[in-house]
DNA sequence: AGTCGTCAACTAACATGTTAGTTGGCATCT
DNA sequence: AGATGCCAACTAACATGTTAGTTGACGACT
């Protein structure tokens, strides 16, 4: 018997209130593929393996279809929904509008502080790949791409930002580290510093955007090689 | 005794979902300030006037929550959120980064087809204000700007815009048509239709740019006009 | 054998009962 | 009179019971 345990982070561990935690846990479950697209949510089962009932469940859900990451079939099923490559460059169109936006708004009116806390997450990005914790520096890149969005004074611009692009982020959990990519992302994070140091608002938005275009490419290949994860049409 | 009929429009005559209707007649109640900012929304109000039970008013109310409407005080009370000067900025930033992304894109790949859309929807505003018919303007002005999201080939663009500006939406309620403010606003989509037509994206964003950036200056007066609708700090 | 209609089992959606946390008012104490 | 603690009423949040629509499998009919 292949007992099937999929395995939810306990919300015990986190904070707010039960459908918030709800939400929380069966959103990484989704973006880590614990459940692969395509997959099937039943409601019953998510309710006894976290032990609550099916109100908060219900209110989580309906949370993830509408950020995308679950179809809801009326009636019958929902289901984790299925990469397709229009959406992702959808996703990818709509981040770039917003960081190039932010990237621009930071290079005319950083802080000193501001560049030095970029400066320190870029070199802290060198330390990790020096020391091949690919981890860890998959997360400094992330908080380099927060933190500017952050300093554009606007709070919602990062969160915002994070629910459009919450489907790249799950696609690019297939992408294995390539030899070699996180050497060129840092050059690409300092070519973006650079501008945001020179105050060049141009550079900037250009260097952001060649920074962001590189993804697309390097995930063509996975429509095919994972073809099982892709909506057929 | 005042009765304080908030008048909901009537569920029956919406498509979809339950929780979906109850949505739509909230979130339009919400728009048209029928609710006010600062007013409170209780369920078993909205229950009775609808003729629903509670479950679909609460995911009505949690989807309106997560996009900023209402701000729901846990155990107590939910209220429709005031205006802050800072979330129409932010919201402005928003619709700026996606617009002008938009009409950057649409400018290096529009069809003849579409620039005929275009065209006719501007001829359509200019006929409608000669009309003094602002109402129809009005709509006629929304959907330029969506046609235009519509054509960078990203359905969700225009959806993900919307959203993101919805506070602007609210608040534009409480201007007035100025009068000669129409013609300016003809004049600036003409600007960006002929730099569509020319096939000119910087052109064509920097029109959008100048033209969106219009509105804040208008929106300014309003904070202290009707200080009531706004959040004190 | 293949097609179509029927039906039982399952699911999301909806209704309703229950719990627990907040709030405002009143009485009490200083 | 003013501050403080207590209590009742109200609310969102959660749990659970009920309904109705979908699906797939089985059997009857061609």
């Amino acid at each position: 018997m292949s007992e099937d345990i999929k395995m939810l982070t306990d919300i015990e561990s986190l904070s707010g209130s039960l459908a918030q935690r709800v939400y929380q846990s069966l959103r990484e479950a989704i973006l880590a593929m614990v459940y692969p697209p395509g997959s099937v949510l039943k409601k019953n089962v998510i309710c006894e393996q976290l032990g609550v009932s099916r109100s908060p469940v219900a209110e989580a859900i309906a949370r993830l279809a509408a950020e995308g990451l679950v179809d809801v079939i009326p009636q019958s099923a929902t289901r984790v929904s299925c990469f397709s490559m229009e959406e992702i460059r959808e996703a990818s169109f709509l981040r770039e509008a917003l960081e190039c936006a932010a990237v621009e708004t930071v290079a005319m009116q950083r802080s000193d502080e501001q560049l030095a806390k970029l400066t320190r997450n870029v070199r802290l990005q060198e330390m990790l790949v020096e020391d091949r914790d690919y981890a860890e520096f998959y997360k400094a890149d992330e908080e380099f791409h927060g933190l500017i969005m952050e300093f554009t004074g606007f709070p919602g611009v990062s969160s915002v930002a994070a629910t459009v692009s919450l489907q790249l982020k799950r696609v690019r959990m297939l992408l294995l580290p390539e030899e070699g990519r996180p050497a060129e992302t840092i050059k690409e994070h300092r070519a973006i510093l650079d501008a945001i140091r020179d105050q060049d608002p141009a550079a900037a938005q250009a260097a952001m955007k060649a920074h962001l275009r590189m993804l697309i490419p390097r995930l063509l290949p996975l429509e095919k090689e994972h073809a099982e994860y892709f909506r057929s049409r």
